[in-house]
DNA sequence: ACGCCTGTGCGTGCCTATCTTCTGATAGG
């Protein structure tokens, strides 16, 4: 019984650690090894490890369990494939904890404050001692970082803006880190004796592109079973409650997780309440009010006897309401687009019928040109189109005119043998500073679908930027416009851009306009999609991905695209090839 | 650290604009 036991802990301890928790102890690595000094190709070596686990399209325990499967990863010998397995069955690596011991964890979160590099935070550190942002924060209003050798007022006031901004997105992650977190937790709690529904509610339920926690829902027969199993979860590093109907824990990331168990007849009521937002249930609940019924997270009460709560449906239809789909509830006009049966039928992840904005290892892409050819075909696609960066982005590798028509020559003979997909030439390009475009006229309108892109200059005035867009936009070879804001959830702010002006701008240009799918942009946001479908203008969801296994982020742009309440009219990328063609201007 | 290679090892994104700065650090995919 007990070996039972321990061996079954065993199993499910490995099972906890995601491929996430691997990328992020080798990006941890990659830091203290960049603040130390290490050979850069080193610091590349982890990072680029990173980013292949962060990415990988299977668990890389299933990797690991074969002989040699993690070093048939690109970038990954046999020290990391090592490291990997350590990982995997500790869920740590003593690399990491031996170079934390002499350089504080602290200087790498304090490299995500803009303006400080392994650099300047080793700096901080050694003359100041500072290891922590709390400690940065108070050397900082003391006046104290522009007493160091290369710091004058101009960068101290950057730190301290890039404080700000820091505090301001805290606490919140990537909807799609939640959802490594959540998955293998649910299926954890799913063979609990007596379980009958499990949910994660909350913002991750809404599909927000952020979540601050994880709200998790079940209705089960025998609560405490379920609790038990929760709080024994090998991912939980501390317990914050912990009664019958409700526990709180923390994972080892960080992320707090609510769990809420309540009767099945309660369940649709719970679901409700759970998944707010909070100003879309006061307005379920003021709709009650007027109908003389109480809505609350047990039920829906008319005086002390429950009319309704197994399913959301009876809640919502004791108010009168059809069952609004949670990505749309946000208090954002859909209670009375629901009452008055106008509520859009969005757009759904099958209705896309391609992919228009992929690289490949010709740039900056992982993935070859006809891999990812073939990943499309697989997938059913009915065209994507190849768009890799122009020369500008030299970090990226762009492509001159004459590395385009080498690409196009391989396209040609893809599409030979390739009878189903429509292979379109495309490229991504960068938007120069005035505006103009880095690619010569000849090349632009030889291309079926032009790509248009900022990747530098961030820092223009909001006037400049749009003027730069805009400009840009009225270019006759122009089709979309990617990555409208540049924002990197958690990482970068938005650049300013007079956003309505932009949006005007591709209207009147019929030029499309990207939810970019990457987990980290999704760009457009909700809001900025919403208000280009209000505008008129014509959306495509796009993944930009830089390997077959990113072809998947499709989904998450698909998540934003229905909170902007897309229907698949609104979407380019919904239509057939022909239908396509005629979209794109010639 | 990897990958290609056989040298008891070598080359690798590896460059460029900009600002935080005045010689160096950061940022860009």
């Amino acid at each position: 019984m007990i070996v039972d036991a321990r061996a079954h802990g065993r199993r499910v301890r490995r099972a906890a650690v995601e491929n996430v928790d691997v990328a992020r102890i080798f990006d941890e690595v990659a830091d203290l090894l960049e603040i130390e000094g290490a050979n850069p190709f080193r610091v590349r070596a982890y990072r680029a490890a990173a980013r292949t686990m962060d990415t990988l399209g299977a668990p890389a325990r299933d990797l690991a369990a074969r002989a040699d499967g993690l070093e048939t990863l690109p970038g990954i010998g046999a020290d990391l494939a090592g490291k990997i397995r350590t990982i995997l069955e500790t869920g740590d690596l003593p690399l990491r904890r031996q170079l934390t011991r002499r350089t504080p964890a602290g200087l790498v979160e304090m490299m995500r404050i803009p303006g400080l590099g392994p650099k300047r935070a080793k700096l901080l550190y050694r003359k100041l001692g500072v290891r922590t942002i709390a400690q940065l924060e108070k050397a900082a209003s003391a006046g104290r970082l522009r007493t160091l050798p290369g710091f004058k007022q101009a960068l101290e006031a950057k730190i301290v803006q890039g404080l700000r901004e820091y505090h301001a997105r805290q606490g919140r992650v990537r909807l799609s880190d939640a959802d490594a977190y959540a998955a293998p937790l649910v299926e954890h709690l799913r063979s609990t004796p007596g379980l009958s529904r499990i949910d994660v509610a909350g913002s991750y339920r809404r599909r927000r592109d952020t979540v601050g926690d994880l709200d998790i829902l079940a209705a089960a027969s025998r609560p405490r079973l379920v609790a038990d199993r929760f709080l024994t979860y090998p991912g939980v590093a501390r317990v914050e409650a912990h009664g019958t109907t409700r526990c709180a824990v923390v994972l080892a990331s960080g992320l707090h997780v609510d769990l809420r168990i309540v009767p099945a007849v309660s369940y649709g009521a719970a679901l409700l309440y759970f998944t707010g937002s909070k100003a879309h249930n006061i307005a379920i609940r003021a709709l009650g009010v007027k109908r003389r019924l109480k809505v609350n997270e047990y039920g829906v009460f008319r005086g002390t006897r429950r009319i309704g709560g197994r399913r959301e449906e009876e809640v919502c239809g004791a108010v009168g309401l059809p069952c609004i789909p949670p990505e749309l509830r946000e208090d954002r006009g859909e209670v009375d687009a629901a009452r008055e049966g106008r509520l859009p039928h969005l757009v759904e992840l099958a209705d896309i019928r391609g992919d228009l904005h992929v690289h490949t290892t010709d740039t900056d892409g992982r993935s070859t040109l006809a891999d990812m050819v073939e990943a499309c075909r697989a997938r059913g696609y009915a065209y994507v189109a190849i768009t890799d960066h122009t020369k500008a982005v030299r970090v990226a590798g762009g492509l001159t005119a004459a590395g385009f028509r080498r690409q196009f020559r391989e396209i040609d003979r893809l599409q030979a043998r390739t009878p189903g997909l429509t292979i379109l030439k495309g490229a991504e390009v960068d938007i120069l500073d005035d505006g103009t475009l880095d690619l010569d006229a000849g090349t632009l309108a030889a291309l079926d679908v032009v790509v248009v892109a900022v990747h530098s200059k961030f820092a223009m005035s909001q006037a400049a930027m749009t003027r730069r867009i805009v400009t840009a936009l009225q270019h006759p070879c122009v089709h979309i416009l990617a990555h409208p804001t540049g924002r990197l959830i958690g990482r970068r702010e938005p650049y300013a851009l007079d956003m309505t002006a932009v949006l005007r701008a591709a209207r009147d240009h019929g030029v499309l306009v990207e939810i970019n799918a990457q987990p980290d942009r999704l760009d457009l946001d909700d809001v900025h999609a919403r208000m280009a479908v209000d505008a008129g203008v014509r959306l495509v969801v796009s993944t930009d991905a830089h390997s077959v296994d990113e072809l998947a982020f499709l989904r998450h742009g698909v998540d934003q695209a229905r909170r902007a309440w897309c229907r698949a009219a609104d979407v380019a990328n919904t239509r057939s090839t022909a239908a396509l063609g005629r979209l794109l201007k010639t």
